[in-house]
DNA sequence: TTGACATCCGTGCGGTTACACGGTCATTAT
DNA sequence: ATAATGACCGTGTAACCGCACGGATGTCAA
């Protein structure tokens, strides 16, 4: 199952090459892209966004999940970077991490939720 | 397992509650950003945008993946309507839809991919 | 018509991932 | 000191997903 010789249109395939994503950019959007990809996650990076700072069990409050779900979710944003935490007591409370890239704050958490909620366009 | 029914801050948890992602709103975001979260697709989508339209075959040329692999990814990103096609003889060549989300264009595929590149802040 | 080719489709397998559970640490109150 | 609470961690399990394989469809060439 080789990919055929016989380019059909090899200047726009040279172009898609050289000006394309490379596979080690394209990993590294990916996994950034993943972390956003998962209702929880979404849904609390969405909240910190809006409410500057939360604990576990608010932030559990507040989506009406499970403190073991947003414990799971929050461990995964935490090894990421994308949130810091600042503990008081025995609390422990979460925000978004300096280190989060802003386009995606900006761009892909507030215009795409935007739309979303637009367009019911979907499965 | 219940959350506590102590909210350290209720005044947050209330914002985050009314002006938060909802359930639903996450579940279309999320089935649409997982679609973008996968290195064979975001490639594609990014190399359509980059020269209009490719078919089948050059665009696994281009990529350097088998015909197999970006097969089965066009046949995702179609069904979501995410790209159209247009038959000519026995060749298919895709391009965005109509209805792709410019935002999601612009901002998430240009911007990011932007960003990835510059910040090696990966795992 | 026959054969070769580009692509699509259904299916099974391997790897990844989310989630629930139990135990542990640190902190606060009695 | 003991008990209770908020959060973390490691582990097992079940679901999901990407992908390869085989076969089917439609098209061009001889």
């Amino acid at each position: 199952m080789e990919p055929h010789e016989h380019p059909v249109d090899a200047e726009r395939v040279a172009r898609a090459r050289s000006r394309g994503l490379s596979a080690e950019d394209a990993g590294r959007l990916v996994s950034l892209l993943s972390l956003l990809a998962d209702p929880v996650r979404a849904r609390i990076l969405y909240a910190l966004d809006e409410v500057e700072e939360l604990c576990v069990g608010d932030l559990a409050l507040a989506l009406g999940a499970t403190e073991d779900s947003v414990g799971y979710a929050l461990r995964l944003l935490r090894t990421a970077g994308l949130v810091t935490t600042r503990k008081s007591g025995r609390v422990v409370f979460y925000r978004l991490g300096p280190g989060f890239p802003a386009p995606l704050r900006e761009h892909c958490l507030r215009q795409l939720v935007a739309m979303t909620r637009a367009e019911p366009d979907d499965d």
